[in-house]
DNA sequence: GGCGGTATGATACGAACGTATGAAGGAGGT
DNA sequence: ACCTCCTTCATACGTTCGTATCATACCGCC
């Protein structure tokens, strides 16, 4: 990691902030050092470069991400529940961590391969609704179908959905910074979700 | 649009390149002319600056795209079929215009809001969803729920994971490239969205 | 043949970038 | 008091960027 220190932390902070908005070419050592109160060459000083700088970010938020999905996803109940909990705590790990979502899209973006730990982390998640659907399979609540492939379409709503918040927001007046419009697009999607994958229609409320 | 001419047109095609691999701050005025095998100025003399030629390409890439979209929206057929071919046409015209997801994915990343066009375009087609589940809901074929909010469930789909195919292929080892494989792919994200509107279970083939 | 406007050419300019350099500060140990 | 080591600081360096400048080349037309 890196020797921590209050001149190290504000930078980190500083990063944490600059480069999810801005992404990695987009923010300048200059702007990063000026916002943390540091001088300019407290980023060479204290982390050698600034990719250094930006892979200490990386590895942070996501770190923090993946510890609380982990977590959701060992809660016990039946397949289908468990993958309902599973896509809330998505959306509710993204709202939480908003940086973590601008962080990916930045990352997605540069045509450099995923870095090892976010590459794991993905694996982890998508391999856990996986096995989740298999598990749903075995016991008949499930229908057939390749798990993977569907993990996938699971996972791809609440991940585009977040991540898209500002064209969804202009191209479908979806506002998911008011709390109430949220709960109802998160149960929509769990609802979605539950109907795409069950065996047998289940019963309306 | 642009006084299109030999030299323009090269910029243009050059440019829509590059500016789909690298986006709009990863792509210099320089890559573009010399992969055009222009002079440096020709940019400036065309188009009048860098972001004017940008503007040029998107809206061209875009038109193409949403030309296609709109006819595969027109067939006619019962609504859940017609969601079905939509969803299709999107995995569709995405792999046959591989610049335009990659244009998106940049141009999500960029801080400033999306170009006129491409909202438009975006609330067409989330439009035009929302209508076909509209007019299934009214015919019975199609569950209850907010139609606005389901678009947004079965659009994520497509969009996400061909914008996302390179971590995708990294994350959960699904190479798009290969035709196999996307066919089983696309099958099975039809397959799931059709599961996820129906009001009554479909029968199995 | 010469002329005028369009296009292309080489080159210059000022700004911003990431990093390197070496001096100045400051607390703790002896 | 002084030396040491870690940290901070101002500043310089070399590159790359988008654009401006102005000379040269091309070509239809009188």
């Amino acid at each position: 990691m890196y020797q921590s220190s209050s001149t190290a932390d504000a930078l980190v902070e500083a990063a944490r902030q600059l480069f999810s908005q801005h992404g990695y070419d987009g923010t300048s050592v200059r702007a990063i050092t000026r916002h943390a109160g540091t001088n300019l060459g407290a980023i060479t000083y204290h982390f050698g470069s600034k990719e250094a700088l930006y892979e200490v970010v990386l590895a942070a938020v996501n770190q923090g991400v993946d510890d609380r999905l982990m977590a959701a996803a060992q809660t016990p109940g039946p397949p289908l529940d468990r993958i309902g909990g599973f896509v809330q705590a998505l959306f509710d790990v993204f709202a939480e961590n908003p940086d973590y979502p601008q962080l990916i899209m930045h990352e997605l973006a540069r045509e450099r391969p995923l870095p090892e730990g976010l590459r794991q982390a993905l694996e982890r998640r998508i391999g856990t609704l996986a096995s989740l659907i298999r598990e749903g399979q075995e016991d008949g609540s499930i229908r057939t179908g390749d798990p993977m492939l569907m993990a996938l379409s699971v996972g791809s709503q609440p991940l585009w959905i977040t991540l898209a918040a500002r064209p969804v927001q202009e191209g479908a007046r979806i506002d998911q910074t008011d709390p109430k419009t949220r709960k109802r697009l998160v149960g929509s999607v769990v609802e979605f979700v539950r109907a795409g994958l069950a065996a047998h229609p289940e019963k309306r409320e």
